[in-house]
DNA sequence: CTTGGGTCCTGTGCGC
DNA sequence: TGCGCACAGGACCCAA
């Protein structure tokens, strides 16, 4: 389940195929995935020419020439998988990766170029795909109420002070609220209030405002450090070569339960709780 | 308005 | 080996 760094890692992985490409055509193998496609879109789009690819949040954007974009998103198991069709024959490129865990029957949208395969592949469904005007993004009903970018500008101490306050929901919560902040997950939410020494219970409304600002720049260093080492791999994150993400060996709380902090100095053991159905990651002693 | 819980779907790994 | 259960990177939707 892609978070942000697993989505910049995908778009950047899929951009020697698909940035400046025709799609010559686009096999739609099944009506829906947790909403229907739309209407006719295999048809609108073939032919198109792909002219950036980007992304907002966890939205994977690829804008067309047509003057729609289509807006992918990976839900928890969606894949994006590249294979070059001018590579010598052989073993080509996007074939070892399909042997442990790919289901071809999953293969639920391919995209076709003069030079390559693109294959959206997504086990559970939760993924999305829609067309839009382009030039109204920011009114589509899957973006319009997303909260900042944490890369970017607008996001800084004046608005996560500002929205935390009043709020009375677990901080774990408040991070995964993509209204407050856009691209965070269940990983980076944990690895981030242990960076912070924020226990995830703590209620947002009521950390004082310097611990709340000092979440920004330590958001920001988890995710660039997580894009840097492209993303996290625990099933189903491949990088769009099919390569690994290695991440998940810089993880400090994620999925360690048991494991000794890693605070220098802290002698506590990472814990692990459900909040709102969804595991969290802590050390009791030095996040408070 | 906020908040918590249920829900969608398939695959995997564990204990018995 | 088989079975049942818990759990998995998301986020919408609805009730209270």
């Amino acid at each position: 389940m892609p978070e942000l760094p697993e989505v910049e890692t995908v778009r950047r992985g899929l951009a020697p195929a698909l940035d400046g490409a025709r799609l010559a055509r686009v096999d739609v193998n099944r009506p829906d995935l947790r909403w229907p496609f739309p209407d006719r879109m295999a048809d609108r789009l073939r032919g198109a020419t792909i002219r950036a690819l980007g992304r907002r949040s966890k939205f994977l954007l690829l804008h067309l020439d047509t003057g729609e974009t289509l807006i992918v998103h990976l839900g928890m198991s969606g894949r994006m998988v590249v294979d070059d069709l001018s590579a010598p024959t052989g073993v080509q490129p996007g074939t070892f990766h399909r042997d442990a865990g790919w289901h071809p029957q999953h293969d639920h949208v391919v995209f076709h170029t003069d030079r390559h395969r693109v294959t959206f592949n997504d086990a559970r469904r939760f993924g999305a795909m829609d067309l839009w005007p382009t030039d109204d993004l920011e009114n589509h009903r899957l973006i319009a109420k997303l909260g900042p970018e944490p890369l970017g500008n607008t996001f800084n101490d004046a608005h996560l002070i500002a929205a935390f306050r009043g709020r009375n929901t677990p901080v774990k919560s408040a991070l995964l609220d993509q209204r407050i902040v856009a691209g965070l997950g269940n990983i980076y939410v944990s690895e981030a209030l242990h960076r912070a020494g924020i226990a995830p219970k703590r209620r947002a409304g009521r950390i004082a405002a310097p611990r709340v600002a000092a979440l920004v720049p330590i958001i920001r260093d988890v995710l660039d450090e997580a894009i840097r080492a492209g993303g996290s791999s625990l099933r189903d994150h491949r990088q769009a070569d099919g390569t690994l993400g290695y991440f998940q060996h810089s993880f400090r709380v994620y999925d360690r339960e048991g494991r000794p902090c890693p605070t220098p100095g802290c002698d506590g053991a990472i814990r692990r709780i459900v909040q709102s159905g969804r595991s969290s990651f802590f050390c009791g002693v030095c996040q408070r």
